[in-house]
DNA sequence: TCCACTCACACATTTGAACAGT
DNA sequence: AACTGTTCAAATGTGTGAGTGG
């Protein structure tokens, strides 16, 4: 079994070469985006966070929010989040850490969540923080609400995407900034495996009030006492009036948990602790901005989307947020310092490599079918959406499933070349960004860009 | 036997309709 | 008639614990 640490020393590795971009001055650079809530994200990093996936679908918590700045404020965006794997492994939870368990199972559905203000000015996006609240994670395949779709004890991030277009047809023709935060990562699971993140989860999410210590939840507390598995064994007749006693194990309990945890550096990504190591380590650790900073750089396995988009390799410069003092961070943001970049269809092919015009579905570690999961998807971004977000371009409904995946679908994956193996877990390749800019200068019809896993649009 | 997963449950928050008052 | 504020029930979002199945 390979402790996880051994898989995410990249984090401390340098950022991609930065990479000259093509100036535009129809785009307003310097686009930035800045993680709300980063003191939570990071206290659910630390310990290793896990998001609860479930048939019906499962808002996150903490859920993804942040503000921009730097957008054209008459210009019309859409924002969209979808979740990467971080790596192409299944865990699986051993004592008080995260274990590698084996491969990861194929691909799910890829979808990605349209922000059902989308699409709207840059102003719009501006004054407020953008929240993603009603994001969905789900296990079932066969969702058919548009949540998105995860494997439980697979690792994800999420990554949001910035669109300048007036609707979802032309956003294939735009440009695409992209931005991850690290802190962001979470392990998918059907129940939570580390108990200092369930108690992180109570302490923080108002639905779970119920289930604090110092609530008023006292029935609870004492069902929780009397079917704690190392307090109680299961199934035992415990006299449930035993209020005062049920009290005293808990708490018990909980002081012997903290305890067991205080004894060692905690962290479930191994016992030396990847986190750790990374503060004391890198240079940047005295500054825990620096820290994400460095993170961000190397955000996730671009190779699970080997032909989504094309990464310009700026370099991201992460910044300090206001109020963020010494070691104390407000937020985390994002610039994006990259140049313009027009929003017409890209003929450059020079200053990048070519995108295949087809391109394989973009998740490893097996070849993915080529049939992307827009059915019933699509269309209820359609009915969630702005009116007038498809233009005037027609509808694509479940029930014209023949016509529309045949549109939407592009031709036979035998004429896309096959997707680069995944690389070794160590290795982190150069093309990896943080933020990127992504042309979809296809040329071909719809069905072109349904290729991209980014375009199966759901909106909740 | 282990473990990932599902389900029903109790509790808290959110939402929106209905109503009253201005 | 329009607006605002309050109340309340329903809907929704939580983690828990028991049970199931591979």
């Amino acid at each position: 079994m390979q402790p996880i640490r051994d898989l995410k020393h990249n984090f401390s590795l340098p950022p991609p070469p930065s990479m000259a971009g093509s100036g535009d001055s129809y785009h307003q650079g310097n686009i930035r985006m800045t993680l709300e809530d980063p003191e939570l994200w990071r206290s659910f990093h630390e310990i290793g966070t896990e998001m609860i996936i479930t048939k019906p679908g499962r808002r996150m918590f903490p859920h993804c929010k942040i503000s921009l700045s730097g957008l054209v404020p008459y210009a019309k965006y859409i924002l969209l989040v979808d979740m990467v794997p971080e790596d192409s492994l299944r865990y699986k939870w051993n004592k008080d850490k995260w274990e590698v368990a084996g491969k990861a199972e194929p691909q799910p559905p890829y979808r990605t969540y349209l922000h059902p203000d989308s699409p709207a000015p840059g102003s719009h996006w501006m004054k407020q923080t953008v929240s993603f609240l009603k994001l969905k994670l789900t296990n079932n395949a066969l969702d058919q609400h548009g949540h998105i779709i995860l494997h439980s004890m697979h690792r994800y991030h999420p990554r949001f995407h910035i669109v300048q277009a007036d609707d979802l047809y032309s956003v294939r023709w735009s440009v695409f900034q992209t931005f991850t935060f690290p802190e962001t990562t979470f392990t998918a699971v059907t129940a939570y495996q580390n108990t200092k993140i369930t108690k992180l989860k109570i302490d923080h999410n108002p639905f779970a009030k119920g289930f604090r210590d110092e609530g008023t939840n006292s029935k609870r507390r004492t069902n929780r006492s009397l079917a704690d598995p190392e307090r109680a064994p299961k199934k035992t007749n415990i006299s449930k009036d035993s209020e005062h006693g049920s009290q005293r194990d808990l708490d018990d309990d909980a002081g012997r948990k903290e305890l067991e945890v205080k004894c060692e550096p905690y962290s479930p990504w191994g016992a030396a602790s990847d986190n750790h190591a990374l503060r004391a380590d890198s240079p940047l650790c005295s500054d825990p901005r620096d820290m994400y900073s460095s993170e961000q750089l190397v955000p996730g396995h671009n190779t699970y989307h080997p032909n989504r988009y094309q990464e310009y390799g700026k370099s991201p410069s992460p910044t300090s947020s206001v109020g963020s003092g010494s070691g104390c961070v407000s937020r985390s943001s994002f610039e994006s310092r990259v140049p313009d970049v027009a929003t017409v269809p890209d003929h450059d092919a020079t200053s990048k490599p070519p995108v295949p015009e087809f391109a394989p579905a973009p998740c490893p570690p097996q070849p993915l079918t080529g049939q992307q999961d827009y059915t019933g998807v699509l269309n209820m971004a359609i009915a969630q959406a702005k009116p007038g977000i498809m233009g005037h371009h027609p509808l694509y409904t479940p029930y014209s499933t023949e016509q529309s995946l045949g549109q939407w679908n592009g031709p036979p994956s035998t004429q896309y070349p096959p997707p680069p193996p995944p690389p070794p877990h160590h290795h982190l390749p150069a093309e990896y960004s943080s933020q990127a800019v992504h042309h979809s200068y296809h040329h071909g019809n719809v069905g072109d860009w349904s290729q991209y896993p980014l375009f199966s649009y759901s909106c909740w």
